[in-house]
DNA sequence: GCCA
DNA sequence: CAGTACG
DNA sequence: TGGCCGATACTG
């Protein structure tokens, strides 16, 4: 089936089943070799039961022109004090800040993403805080559907909050992915559907995410972007300075012998994005300066950046 | 699909 | 595990 | 032309 789909249609038709939110690269190809090329074509075999798509996927197809349209900034801090009240309400010391795009200063923002830090909680995050977050902003009409279920999230099973895409369940299952190897680094990650305050009807992707105080740098530098951004001062981090960032920390490349587990081994610290940016040896960037991999610049140095394959390992 |  | 997602 | 981040996080 990755055969002979090259021609025109099929390109077309891929962009738009792609444009359906969880429906990747894999996916899309699959429902064009099934003859979809549009979102009528999937919502009315949808309704005919022609096609079955899991819970995120239907949530994806109801809000696929929503999701499309972008945001002012107007909207994008409308929704950011509205869940900045809710964490406020047991939360009073967090510190809730919109990131993504939106930081970074664009006038039109595709989603809300929204972090959440709090002094109190250093190494850890409050269990289950998010969910009962996300249930408290559900029940205030907020939310409109959810794309993840973090923990914590109305416990009984299959809720009948939910009532849009054909209703079925979302049975959480408990996966048996508790073992060593998960809980490392402990923080919490929701992904879902706002109902704009701004727009009535009009449904918005958001993102909350909440992480140990301690964390805080690297989760901004993180949740800041741009994509690319972040993919470049990776590499650099990993080329250049023989370490590894991700959205926790910085820490030492391991070894073949050091299994370090992420607890282990301890992470440089920082607690302000200049820092991280420090601890790297890069030239700092505004948030508005961060838009490509090429932003991402040495200290002491010209090149943008090349950083060489190291051939090996 | 993006970019060196 | 593959697929998708986030920046 | 050929690589391509994250010991990412989540779902099924």
């Amino acid at each position: 089936r990755i055969e002979g789909l090259k021609t025109d249609p099929d390109r077309v038709g891929m962009r738009k089943m792609m444009d359906i939110w969880g429906i990747g690269r894999a996916s899309a190809a699959e429902l064009v070799y099934q003859g979809y090329r549009t979102i009528d074509q999937v919502r009315r075999a949808l309704k005919e039961e022609i096609l079955d798509l899991n819970y995120h996927r239907r949530v994806g197809v109801e809000c696929y022109e929503d999701f499309l349209e972008k945001m002012n900034r107007t909207e994008v801090e409308a929704i950011g004090e509205i869940v900045r009240k809710a964490v406020l309400e047991n939360l009073p010391k967090a510190e809730v800040t919109i990131m993504g795009s939106y930081r970074r200063g664009k006038q039109e923002c595709g989603d809300v993403d929204i972090l959440i830090t709090d002094p109190s909680f250093v190494r850890e995050t409050p269990k289950g805080f998010l969910g009962r977050l996300v249930t408290r902003l559900e029940k205030s009409g907020s939310m409109a559907f959810h794309l993840t279920n973090a923990e914590g999230l109305h416990e009984t099973g299959t809720d009948s909050s939910q009532s849009p895409p054909t209703e079925e369940s979302i049975h959480s299952k408990k996966s048996a992915q508790v073992l060593i190897g998960h809980n490392h680094f402990s923080s919490q990650m929701y992904m879902g559907v706002f109902n704009s305050p701004i727009h009535a009807g009009k449904r918005r992707r958001i993102d909350i995410k909440f992480y140990p105080y301690r964390e805080r740098a690297f989760a901004i530098v993180f949740f800041t972007g741009n994509g690319w951004f972040n993919r470049s001062m990776r590499l650099w981090a990993k080329r250049v300075k023989k370490m590894r960032l991700n959205d926790h920390g910085l820490f030492p490349a391991g070894d073949r012998h050091n299994v370090p587990t992420p607890a282990d081994r301890l992470p440089m610290e920082a607690s302000t994005e200049s820092q991280v940016f420090d601890l790297l040896g890069l030239v700092y960037k505004e948030p508005h300066e961060r838009t490509c991999f090429d932003d991402v610049i040495g200290k002491d140095g010209v090149r943008s950046v090349k950083f060489e394959p190291s051939k090996s390992e």
